[in-house]
RNA sequence: GGGCGAGUGGCGGAAUGGCAUACGCGCUGGAUUCAAAAUCCAGUGAGAGCAAUCUCUUGAGGGUUCAACUCCCUCCUCGCCCACCA
């Protein structure tokens, strides 16, 4: 009859067929019933994979494993669960992997997604498909321009002409979080700044809510790290130096070139501020034009530096810049005249563009002034009063007391900083002043594969609003200058949405600035909404992180046609209780994602402050070589083969038990065997007859060490321990497989009907089947999680150990809460601890009840 | 340069103040087999010993403690993230 070898070729595919028409894994509806609505949920969720050519790998499904083991156990612990899964599937790598193969992206996509579909639905997965979504579904995509509407409207969308980081190879600009070490973080090509018109989005506004909600989550330590970082806060003041031409006496006259306003973090170093470094973007310089004596020769230096990509900029460590002739500062704090210089080291985006530089205390600063010849003076000394400074080999950037700053000598660093930038503000020419490494988000993408930025220009309504109103009108949120034309910035209305994007045939960048999309007259080219007169539309389209930044909200409700999401359902199932994905994404789509749910909180569209409660990450699994895995080097895993040859909750279990989830580790094919017979163990167990002797007593020891065991999986699975977990199951069944012949069968039948519960999770597919073996007819994943018998675990008899001078002598099986007296007796009888207690005399004991005696003992 | 984390057998790892090396892999020996695979049994940190047993051992050094893989300090090595951010 039943095949007595485990073979789950055939056994997987039988039950995930069976449990899809069972719809085992739909989530049960809110609102429909009361019972459900009072039901606790846990709303369970995966970084929703972006469906490239190359398919999964063994590492994918790595998270996927470890919420379908959660989601599952939080099941059958009564907990109402979403569980979804969806499809990221616009943006750069999609289009540049249609371009390569000639496809049309769409149907790239549409043929990527199918194959991840395939692969996923082998691993036995208990995801809710009918509430599957996808960001290039227009149904979907429609929202997600109506949020943009939404910023818009709030004027945390607007338009903005400044230099940002271009990708030639790529063609299209990119956010800063795109960027990585100089180089695009798609096609590593070097990144170059190029000024354009941009979609801008202000995330800068929220820096301060990212920044302090963070202590509210409960997220690994490095990933809010990482945030903190990337958003870089930093409290100092701007301080305001006067400029002097070279006519001495004579101040410059122009008000709005009188001073050059600098950044600082480090006002307690003022007085060692020896000249003033200006980056070569920074409008100043041009302001100054008539001032500079040198000016041709700074213009070329400037021209230069425009042209260095960023990598250039950072890889040549050498300091380069230049002498603004013909004009000075004057240091505020003591009047002194230094020198103006442009160099590259400073950055225009960051502060003011603007740096004093402090050589001394500053390993850049320093540096730059070596080069040049420029003075060097110490103002903070580690010892107090300081001896006589000797030169400096390199900047003195640690801690200590001012020197050579008048009246500020001999104060502790951080009280000069409070007192000098005092005696700044005092006279107006501080400012405390807070900065942010965050920058505002490039949020346009002159390429096709994305979201259509729902906007249109209408020159007709900017002739008319000059005409008709005085109202100030406000470049970038409310019209925008092409060409020397000027024209309204007009939204598309929410019923026109979506904006579809057409589908073309040409969809190559066209490295002009602007979309493929400029080239089709009859999408371009429509009624503007207001005026109802030719206008045309925004050809730019939204970048990759656009549809991952709320997609969480979109599973609550997928079918709604008429709200983003229903705040009813919202209210029960936000926040995500259980987020899972790669670290990589700490400083992006989680950065984003927050943003986004956090103005949506704002306009009262969600009803909780964070998306995410708990987050953990996925750890990498390398290849066999213990490289990344990756077709360059040829090791990258199939899941497909493994479970073809080993079956699904082989690969399952394997994954699970190689190590702590969130470590990387190297594949390895012996130690995934070493899984299989786990199984196969199992199988074999429930295969045999049992050979039954009758009138047995329950075995206690077997009983304890299920209710351990029970303990044990719960507590693990809840905090991500999931290779324990499998552990101590494998503890358990060796066990039971040893003790088989003296347990009675009763108790044996209840034994293996627990264990295959606190399998389920983990092998879905075996512990069904050997569910149904031992004659149940209800899908064993629709049964209640084992509670532990407290009593059972604590034990009557317990093992003190003994140790004499802090050293392990042995160990004594006592009754438990004997007193200290009694074990101490019991103890000093025992042969063992005789021999080392001889000839001595007890100094002291420590006893730590029901753990550890000890003895400190001396010989007479 | 800054931030975060890690270093334990031949390997993946367990233990997070109280018997270091659970569990798995590998290896060695044995059973089974014509043979192999699979399976089962035994052993497996290092050193000494016939043995009971003892000594040493968690990257290095120091400290706290009756007791440290675990806490503190210094250093070394590796990994990840950020980086001319003033």
């Amino acid at each position: 009859m039943s095949s007595t070898k485990y073979n789950p070729q055939k056994i997987e595919p039988k039950w995930q067929k069976r449990w899809e028409l069972q719809k085992l894994y739909k989530t049960s509806t809110v609102g429909g019933s009361v019972t459900d609505s009072k039901k606790k949920k846990v709303y369970v969720l995966d970084m929703f994979p972006y469906p490239s050519g190359q398919g999964l790998h063994v590492g994918h499904p790595k998270g996927y494993i470890a919420t379908d083991i959660y989601s599952r156990a939080k099941k059958m612990q009564g907990y109402n669960i979403l569980r979804p899964m969806g499809w990221d599937a616009f943006g750069l790598p999609a289009e540049n992997y249609a371009i390569k193969h000639k496809i049309h992206p769409e149907t790239a996509a549409q043929k990527n997604i199918k194959r991840f579909k395939e692969q996923l639905s082998v691993l036995g997965f208990n995801y809710d498909w009918e509430r599957e979504i996808n960001t290039t579904d227009p149904k979907y995509y429609k929202w997600t321009q109506w949020i943009f509407l939404q910023l818009f409207k709030k004027k945390l969308a607007y338009k903005s002409y400044e230099p940002i980081n271009w990708c030639p190879s790529c063609k299209t600009g990119l956010a800063n979080e795109d960027v990585e070490n100089g180089l695009c973080e798609r096609c590593s090509t070097p990144i170059e700044q190029k000024p354009m018109y941009q979609w801008m989005l202000k995330i800068t506004k929220y820096a301060e809510k990212l920044l302090n909600d963070l202590t509210e989550l409960d997220w690994e330590k490095h990933i809010k790290e990482a945030q903190r970082n990337w958003i870089g806060k930093s409290n100092g003041a701007t301080i305001s130096f006067e400029l002097k031409t070279q006519n001495k006496k004579q101040k410059t006259t122009t008000k709005k070139l009188k001073l050059i306003k600098v950044f600082t973090t480090r006002t307690d170093t003022i007085f060692g501020a020896t000249y003033l470094v200006i980056a070569p973007e920074n409008s100043i310089i041009k302001n100054l034009k008539l001032k500079i004596k040198n000016y041709n020769e700074v213009a070329k230096y400037i021209e230069k530096a425009k042209h260095k990509t960023e990598l250039e900029r950072k890889e040549n460590k050498t300091k380069t810049g230049i002498e603004l002739k013909g004009i000075t500062a004057i240091n505020p704090a003591n009047e002194e005249e230094i020198p103006i210089w442009v160099s590259d080291y400073v950055l225009t985006v960051y502060g003011t563009g603007a740096i004093m530089a402090v050589p001394a205390h500053d390993q850049r600063d320093f540096e730059f002034a070596q080069k040049f010849n420029l003075p060097i003076k110490q103002v903070i000394c580690e010892n107090y009063p300081a001896p006589i400074c000797p030169i400096l080999k390199k900047a003195y950037e640690g801690n200590g007391k001012l020197v050579g700053s008048e009246k500020f000598n001999g104060l502790q660093y951080k009280e000069g900083i409070e007192k000098i930038t005092e005696w700044l503000t005092k006279r107006k020419l501080a400012k405390k002043t807070t900065n942010y490494k965050l920058r505002d988000w490039v949020f346009s993408r002159q390429r096709y594969w994305g979201e259509p930025i729902p906007i249109i220009y209408c020159r007709k309504c900017w002739e008319n609003e000059q005409k008709t109103t005085n109202k100030k009108i406000k470049e970038g949120y409310d019209y925008i200058k092409i060409n020397d034309l000027e024209y309204m910035i007009v939204p598309v209305l929410e019923k026109d949405l979506p904006v579809k994007l057409p589908k073309i045939k040409n969809y190559k960048p066209t490295g002009t600035g602007e979309s493929p999309l400029a080239n089709i007259k009859e999408w371009v080219n429509v009624k503007c909404p207001r005026c109802k007169k030719p206008a045309k539309r925004e050809t730019n389209t939204m970048p990759q992180w656009a549809g991952s930044s709320w997609y969480y909200l979109r599973y609550i409700d997928t079918k709604n046609n008429k709200t983003l999401v229903d705040k009813k359902k919202e209210l029960y199932w936000s926040p995500v209780d259980m987020y899972v994905g790669g670290a990589e994404h700490a400083t992006r789509h989680l950065i984003y994602a927050r943003f986004w749910h956090k103005f949506l909180y704002d306009i009262g569209i969600v009803n909780y402050k964070e998306p995410f409660k708990k987050l953990y990450s996925v750890g990498l699994i390398k290849g066999e070589d213990g490289r990344k895995m990756s077709k360059r080097w040829g090791n990258v895993i199939n899941p497909d083969d493994i479970v073809a040859r080993f079956g699904a909750d082989t690969l399952r279990v394997y994954e699970m038990f190689m190590g702590p989830f969130s470590d990387s580790i190297s594949w390895n094919i012996e130690n995934l065997m070493g899984a299989k017979r786990f199984l196969d163990k199992i199988f074999k167990l429930h295969s045999k007859t049992q050979i039954i002797k009758h009138k047995q007593n329950t075995n206690k020891e077997i009983e304890k060490l299920l209710n351990k065991t029970i303990k044990k999986v719960t507590d693990d699975i809840e905090s991500f321990k999931f290779n324990t977990a499998i552990s101590s199951l494998m503890i358990l069944i060796n066990e039971i497989v040893k003790e088989q012949k003296n347990i009675p069968s009763s108790q044996l039948k209840i034994l293996n009907s627990k264990f295959l519960i606190l399998l389920s999770p983990f092998a879905p597919h075996l512990a069904e089947e050997l569910w149904k073996k031992l004659g149940n007819k209800i899908s064993i994943h629709l049964e209640k999680w084992p509670n532990y018998d407290k009593n059972f675990i604590l034990e009557k008899k317990i093992n003190i150990i003994v140790q004499v001078n802090g050293r392990f002598r042995g160990a004594i099986e006592i009754d438990k809460n004997l007193p200290e007296n009694k074990i101490k007796e019991i103890a000093l009888k025992n042969e063992k601890i005789k021999i080392w207690t001889a000839n001595c005399y007890i100094v002291k004991t420590i006893f730590v009840p029901n753990k550890i005696i000890n003895f400190i003992v001396k010989q007479y």
